[in-house]
DNA sequence: TAGATGCATTGAAAAATATCTATTTATCCA
DNA sequence: TGGATAAATAGATATTTTTCAATGCATCTA
């Protein structure tokens, strides 16, 4: 069971949501999320920690470079458990 | 289509998602919540702003009194919304 | 109508978060 | 090995968010 307050603070910034769309369809490394965006490296790297703090992402290191991809059944499944939070037959979870 | 980062933030907050969840059983007055929790009626009545914004809570005037409630199905669709954006097939949805 | 009650709004202070620059660590290559 | 490159971490600042006290507004009732 997550925490989904932690959950959606993970997803409450729209850098992290990008991040976290645009390495749906390709893995990148962290340099070639930089230069997708326009914020500095290190707020990058930021990010994609929280995000990776959830599992929504995975990474590999390849040489010097650190390639990331979103982990989209983790993310479905963490919406999931949202979901499940405020949509529970009574008594069912968390309480 | 709902702002996915604006109804992520309304749900990052611990309090904020202890009154969805509170609601979704009893309708309850503003003071009722406030009674429930320990921080001052304006706090509560911000919380209560933020999360009628996106239609989660329902509210009806008695009197003095306002009554609030949980939207559970909007819940579920914001929710559905927010999944959507992460596991459509390529192409599909606010780009 | 006057006072009291319930809730929303305003404005300010405190806390949390995002961002940057500088630095560190790891790896590559000449 | 020495220099260069990629990414993470540290520390400081800026911005955003949460919170409260004070106030305003509507409604009830005596």
């Amino acid at each position: 069971m997550i925490d989904c307050v932690e959950f959606c603070k993970a997803l409450a910034d729209d850098t992290r949501q990008r991040i976290l769309q645009m390495l749906l369809e390709k893995e990148m490394s962290v340099s070639d999320i930089v230069a997708a965006f326009d914020v500095s490296q290190p707020t990058i790297s930021h990010h994609l920690g929280i995000l990776k703090q959830f599992g929504l992402l995975s990474s590999r290191k390849v040489g010097k470079q650190v390639f990331y991809t979103t982990n989209r059944d983790r993310v479905v499944e963490c919406c999931g458990q949202l979901i499940a939070k405020f949509d529970a037959e009574e008594g069912v979870c968390e309480g």
